[in-house]
DNA sequence: AAGTGTGAACAAGTTCACAGCC
DNA sequence: GGCTGTGAACTTGTTCACACTT
């Protein structure tokens, strides 16, 4: 497999994923470039010159098979294994975080919950105990995690981050409006919805102001 | 001020005004872009440039000024009004959102919340009393919004999004995991973690492999 | 006839490097 | 001496257009 393929390819793969799955479960069996393209707003040749990174998938004249193609790409995006996941931070978000449906369906288990509350510590959570942020480290070395997800307070984020990945956990989605610094090997995310927002607010001053 | 600056930059302003915000707080009056870079992971020469679409902010030698260039991001985002938002879908995540304090601090005044379920309109959220979906569309006649976060089940996304964008609202944030169309006038962002885990897995499978 | 896969052309975005100013 | 602002060089990413396959 190529080494280099730029990351907003791999990014866009999962797009393309979650489209094919829902073909696949109305029974679709073959789709074109063009059609993938205009559901998801999206150049057919980029999705063309995308997949091609990867493999020829498709038969010239026909299109792809829908399960084929959703196939590989679960390969690919590495969906055909099951993640172990952890959740850092069991405030409102995090609790909403531990019980969104759409993770478990898609091959990540959340198999521990941590928060720094006396008051949380030891309460149920969609059937998960909340455990202790400060055995963490510890719980690491025997139960190894894949992902960590951050929602803790801000200030405590990057202290957080540092422990999961000093115990080996090799991605992180961080929650909390705090930027994090992490190795280069590790994988991070951000999600900070007052960053969208904000530069969302420059398109409608233009527009409100009549362009 | 110019027409054409690319999104790009749009999405990093918000970055660097944070930054921005913490200097300002911590009483720093002159900052340089080679700072600036070091703390966001971004080249200093990307930081001129992208200020430079605006104006001539800084001062050879010196640097900007902290506070100064803070409040040209305010004018340039439009942070220097308060902007009227309204949640629509009050589940776990809905809560999360309405009840999240970074919103309020930056601007964004959360002046309403809807949720379709009987067993949560009328009751109290954050002070807030949740409404029932069904009069979405002429609540907003009398008190429009600016910007609408849809945190509602995926099949009804559309459906809520098509009834904000009709009653004149400029910008969606979309958590749901479905995507949606809009005019191409409206702002709209998606917020979908399960595609940010698929794509981190994707690295995860070849750092697993060895490379 | 329809639609893929892909080199080549093009567009967009980033970094360099340096003149100019403080 | 230090640091900005910016054309120019470069790099990265996207789209075109067509040979090729079914």
């Amino acid at each position: 497999m190529p080494i280099d393929i730029p990351d907003v390819v791999i990014d866009r793969l999962p797009l393309y994923y979650r489209l094919l799955e829902r073909l696949e479960a109305e029974g679709r069996s073959v789709v074109s470039s063009q059609e993938l393209g205009t559901e998801l707003g999206v150049t057919p040749a980029q999705i063309r010159k995308d997949l091609s990174y990867f493999g020829r998938f498709g038969k010239q004249g026909r299109g792809y098979s829908v399960h084929r193609l959703a196939d590989e790409l679960r390969q690919i995006l590495g969906l055909d294994t099951r993640w172990r996941v952890t959740v850092v931070g069991i405030g409102r978000l995090g609790r909403a975080i531990a019980s969104y449906p759409g993770f478990e369906g898609q091959g990540f288990d959340i198999i521990a919950l941590y928060d720094a509350s006396p008051s949380l510590v030891g309460t149920e959570i969609e059937g998960r105990t909340v455990r202790d942020v400060s055995s963490l480290r510890e719980d690491l070395e025997r139960e190894p995690v894949d992902i960590g997800i951050v929602a803790v307070p801000g200030e405590v984020a990057q202290e957080v981050v540092d422990t999961l990945v000093n115990a080996g956990v090799q991605a992180i989605l961080n929650y909390t409006p705090n930027r994090v610094q992490v190795r280069t090997d590790v994988e991070l995310k951000h999600i900070n919805p007052v960053l969208f927002l904000q530069s969302m607010t420059y398109h409608l001053k233009r527009q409100r102001d009549e362009r």
